[in-house]
DNA sequence: GTGGTCTAGACCACG
DNA sequence: GTGGTCTAGACCACC
């Protein structure tokens, strides 16, 4: 289990990991029931705070991805998958609309957004 | 001359504004050389503290984007054209390329993000 | 009798007028007892606001460079040019002393200050 | 670390903010990588506003002098001492150009502009 | 604790 | 009238 955290990205670090673990739960790399790092060893190998990693935690608790085995550890709730795979596709289809929309406003038209996106594609999926 | 602000959006306020400035010398509703309106009637337009819309024109000074007529207001560079021009491919490029990016990393094919992209293009092109 | 202004210098308009009418009666450029022009004619000239060549003028008569002669225009105060003399050396040593204390705040030592005046000195004297 | 703030100096607070912590970093007072100190405590010893400082770190952040690491504070970026000494040359050399060039422009000849420099260079120099 | 943003309002310099 | 600067204070997000 890997996750790229970009601290200088303007994303909050926390929302990072709690996007990523969505997203590792939705591929099936991480599998319902499956005991997760503890907060103190994920806070070492992303090198980075562990109240943060916790703040993740709580909230993927809240959104029944995550829960608390007392005294064991973190896990990963069995019937999480179907929602994260639901939610991955909203929460790409969000940010995607959004430069879209954004590229749309600043007069671009279709056929350019479309050559915008063909070229990054191509060149980020090798 | 009517930019959108989005109080809400994630961004600050004055970051909105120098993009959607650019955007706008790029596509050519501000024509080099044109006077803008005045820090306090923008704000006024805009509904947001003129300080916001000033900090806003100091970021696109430091980038010759917009220079200053001193007593007279704010004006548009003569040369500002072909810098925003690439910027806001620049710009836009970087978010898009961000999206796609993390799409893959999340573990979808090229043929997925391609039908996330479209889908959304398609809805928000109207 | 010509003078250059350059309106993004930092330094206000009416100032850099001020000094370099000084400087013009120190040099012998301006003559003590000559007319100079018409408030109007020289804010043509130089294109800048009437209002900026009258505060650079009121300024020189308070102090006792130039002096209104009702209904013809203004001249050039007989007893100007020791003073403007003093004045030149006065002025030029307030910014050539600032700029050398703030070399040698930076860090530099005299003989990188001094390098740092001959590579210029040799550059703009031609 | 210690900076000198003339408040009626004519140029801004910010500004000479700016240009002493990019003289520190070329001097090497300032090492790349160390944290500086916080906005608060620094506008507390300047005897000047938050927001002040503020304004000159957004600035330095943008010509990559300075980087914010979240939620822990300020520090020089670690290839920033390059920039710095070449800035600092700049910096210089600008103001020292200027000063020369108004020299010459009002009617000094080379030799009196250097013995301007050198007296002021030895009372300055102890 | 840190910095970031925004608002509000005052004051000034300039034209 | 214009923009520039500074102060003050509030609120927020992040760690």
């Amino acid at each position: 289990m890997r996750f790229e955290i970009e601290p200088n990205n303007g994303a909050p670090i926390f929302e990072q990991l709690v996007r990523q673990i969505k997203f590792a739960v939705a591929e099936g790399i991480l599998v319902p029931g499956q005991m997760i790092s503890s907060t103190r060893d994920l806070a070492k190998q992303l090198a980075i705070n562990p109240n943060t990693v916790q703040r993740a935690f709580a909230q993927l608790q809240g959104e029944n991805v995550l829960e608390v085995q007392r005294g064991r550890g973190v896990s990963v709730c069995v019937d999480a998958k179907k929602h994260c795979v639901s939610q991955r596709r909203e929460l790409l289809g969000e940010r995607m609309a959004a430069v879209i929309q954004e590229a749309i406003n600043s007069g671009l038209g279709a056929e350019q957004i479309t050559s915008l996106f063909e070229q990054n594609l191509k060149r980020l999926s090798r």
